[in-house]
RNA sequence: GGCGGGGUAGCCAAGUGGUAAGGCAGGGCUCUGCAAAAGCCUUAUGCGUCGGUUCGAUUCCGACCCUCGCCUCCA
């Protein structure tokens, strides 16, 4: 079966075809960071999105170059930088550490490159030269240059394909002061920022004076450089379909270095925006969520994930509490059965479970139901944990089961509960509370287990003996 | 004003023209010295409201209500 996704192009679900004639490889550029203070959770959840995305692509056997870019010049970083005293460079680095250390927390592998605004300059000024030289981009009297909406669509280009665009009735610019700008179209947005005095150090030197890049050039520039003209899938949040991935489009067609009926990117993905215990984020509301707050409330990285990717991608949702407490438990009735799993299968080894895995695919397969999958994949630990509770599972059957959830949990990313080595002391601990109970002086066996939990380990007793979990806020 | 999403149990969330996945929370039982874990059973005559089409609609159509987003920077 094949993987179907939807296309914000088209508004439709299309089977993905990569544009590689071996079908093989295939090109993802997601809009990266703009790293200019900790990222929410809200950006996460579309960076997850994207590496759902990757990780599914390459179960399915593509050969994934994932390109997220990390923008790294721009008005808020400016000002940051500014108000901070620090040079942009330094500026920036604390901010992409924190993120790329926030990525891995969420358990989201590296991009394979990860390419800066300000090391694309030059590629920039190529791409801008060239819009300029085609008669599409302008320079206005305050030095900084334009592209020209007009003029690309007097060329028959459509300016408007991944929303509706009704220029009558759009209110082009009525949220921001029109008279900041020179340009001959309110729409038309900047290729390039003329210096202004805010921008103190930091400028570069162009044919058209000094100043920096305009937001929506970088990801023209740099992923065509990295990906070729024209690739396959593009991604971002809801709110990067208007105006950036817009005016993405405008530019890079508008440069003409596709091969003649190709598109510069043939499938568009938007993840859709995060509620906050069903609001919209915001500081006021006190519902505005770095990673590092909800980590500093206790949970895992391991659990924020595994919210993040309980809905669909392209549903708003609701990002809450009582669900980040739920994930808990839920994980770990899945990292029980899993390790009883492994407990059965010892060494053995088996092909995989070829239902679960199916199951799982298909759900995946439709534009990415992550919810379905989860279904199928609950199901599955019901019905392992109905054989179990029967003795009815063999080393084999452990064995193929465990293959199969290997390939699904390197799709979910969501990593097993690391098995926990209890120290000495507790180990200790569990040996008195046993003595104590093979001599039915059973107030001091739970006096004992009391203590234990306390220290955050919580006994089972197994037919085969205790078992030590650890309880509480482990990760 | 234009454009585009949503409204499914206490909470979160899939899905379908044929009688409502899954997770969490809750209740009962089994197991256990007691627990925990696990298992079994249980929790929406109902899918925003009102009409229409249909043998049959939550699913299609229409109207309405509510809500979110984009049209400025934004995941």
């Amino acid at each position: 079966m094949g993987l179907k996704l939807f296309n914000t192009l088209t508004r439709s679900v299309e089977e993905f075809v990569p544009r590689d004639p071996d079908g093989k490889s295939a090109g993802m550029y997601c809009c990266g960071p703009t790293v200019h203070n900790f990222a929410h959770i809200g950006n996460f959840r579309t960076f997850v999105f994207a590496d759902l995305l990757r990780r599914y692509l390459e179960f399915k056997g593509y050969q994934v170059n994932h390109v997220m870019n990390i923008t790294d010049v721009e008005d808020k970083i400016i000002a940051g930088a500014r108000a901070s005293g620090l040079s942009l460079p330094e500026y920036i680095r604390q901010y992409e550490e924190a993120f790329w250390e926030d990525s891995r927390t969420l358990g989201c592998l590296a991009p394979h490159q990860a390419p800066h605004a300000t090391e694309h300059i030059p590629q920039i000024i190529g791409l801008i030269e060239r819009l300029l030289a085609r008669g599409l981009a302008y320079q206005a009297s305050d030095g900084s240059v334009y592209f020209s909406i007009d003029k690309y669509r007097a060329r028959g280009s459509c300016y408007g394909q991944l929303v509706n665009l009704n220029f009558d009735e759009m209110r082009v610019g009525e949220r921001v002061n029109a008279d900041e700008y020179d340009k001959e179209s309110l729409a038309d947005f900047a290729l390039w920022k003329a210096r202004v005095p805010e921008d103190a150090a930091i400028y570069w030197s162009s044919p058209w004076g000094e100043g920096r890049p305009g937001w929506h050039i970088e990801c023209s520039a740099m992923s065509m450089q990295l990906l070729g003209p024209s690739f396959d899938l593009h991604l971002g949040g809801e709110d990067l379909i208007f105006p950036h991935h817009e005016d993405e489009i405008a530019q890079s067609e508008g440069a003409g270095l596709q091969i003649p009926g190709e598109r510069f990117v043939k499938y568009w993905l938007h993840a859709a925006h995060l509620l906050v215990e069903g609001n919209k984020m915001s500081k006021s509301l006190g519902n505005f969520f770095t990673l590092r707050d909800l980590l500093a409330k206790g949970f895992s990285g391991r659990e924020i994930r595994y919210v993040l990717l309980t809905a669909h991608y392209r549903s708003s949702f609701n990002f809450t509490f009582d669900s980040l407490a739920g994930a808990r438990t839920a994980l770990g009735r899945l990292d029980d059965c899993l390790a009883k799993l492994h407990d059965i299968a010892g060494n053995a080894s088996a092909a995989s479970d070829a239902v679960l895995l199916a199951e799982f695919s298909a759900a995946m397969d439709e534009d990415l139901n992550i919810s379905a999958a989860w279904g199928s994949i609950f199901n599955w630990v019901r019905d392992t944990n109905r054989l179990l509770a029967r003795n009815q599972v063999s080393p084999s059957l452990a064995a193929a089961a465990l293959s199969a959830w290997q390939s699904i949990e390197k799709v979910l990313g969501i990593g097993e509960k690391p098995p926990t080595e209890a120290p000495p002391e507790i180990v200790a601990l569990l040996e008195q509370r046993q003595f104590a109970r093979k001599a039915k002086d059973f107030k001091r066996a739970d006096s004992i287990r009391e203590e234990l939990k306390a220290m955050g380990w919580v006994i089972e007793d197994t037919p085969q003996g205790p078992r030590l979990k650890r309880g509480g806020n482990a990760a």
